[in-house]
DNA sequence: CGACACAAGTTGCGTAAACAACCATAACCA
DNA sequence: TGGTTATGGTTGTTTACGCAACTTGTGTCG
């Protein structure tokens, strides 16, 4: 492969490396922290599955934020000594930990889709509605290319 | 906001949280331990920029990785260590390193570059030119509306 | 029933991230 | 020229990640 093809490539390779995620990312953290939500952006990734349903175990939790099971199990002790959600143990599989909120954790809802939808629109302004329905497509097939 | 409307915009949500650069930034990592080389995706950004033009300065390679300087300065750190870079003080402006590649890190560019454009496909199949034309187009604003 | 595979979660370790504070050098300009 | 500002880089702290190894509890099947 030639130098010059190294570069017009470029795009590629930026996706490879995460560049748009990271900008995206630290939007969302900038976002929240302006809005007085002390959490990361991937604090808020496990509270926005909670937010769209409660009850879900650590296992779940993983899959929907595609991280693994340590990643979650942190995120969570990390959310637990917040105070914004708790553990409780499955009566029918006491191997698994079913996260609820709390009533902080409830009450963030509002403000936390709010930020998240700011930086949505920060991020995909002068896009048309027909781009961004084309790159869902992409993104969700790269998506279940790689799972 | 509704609940359904939080489920009917997952997309937006999944980009938000990284979701699809983790994915992909787990299989270039993933490609590049089973071709032997035994280097994270992160210092894989800095050796591309290294491998597209060498003698960069740290605070040229933050820019060009979307990275912060702390971050450059542990990943440079690192591949030191791997003896893959060295950096050189610039006899011009003393506060400034440059950051050449050493014999072993040029001679990674050969796979290093195999296993990236490897991941390139992998993640991509199925896609036409087209589809991912216009995703590049996308991608680019979101990186310019939130530089 | 009991051995064995499997699943959920945790812990250990090395790496990477953001942010703030800091040091050294260079540039500016009154 | 000398003080202020700006720039390149490093260090400290907290958080997060990936992988491997481990514990505990469930399911399966001879």
């Amino acid at each position: 492969m030639l130098d010059q093809d190294l570069v017009s490539q470029e795009y590629f390779y930026n996706f490879l490396t995460g560049k748009y995620s990271i900008a995206v990312m630290r939007r969302l953290q900038r976002n929240l922290k302006e809005a007085g939500l002390s959490i990361t952006s991937e604090q808020w990734s496990i509270m926005y599955n909670l937010w769209v349903e409660e009850g879900l175990t650590q296992q779940e939790l993983a899959i929907r934020t595609f991280r693994d099971k340590p990643s979650v199990t942190r995120l969570i002790n990390n959310l637990e000594r917040l105070n914004l959600v708790i553990r409780v143990n499955d009566k029918n599989d006491r191997r698994s930990n079913l996260i609820y909120l709390t009533k902080i954790g409830r009450k963030m809802k509002e403000e936390g889709m709010k930020q998240a939808n700011n930086t949505i629109e920060q991020a995909l302004g002068g896009l048309t509605d027909d781009q961004i329905a084309l790159s869902h497509t992409t993104l969700h097939r790269v998506l279940f290319n790689l799972k």
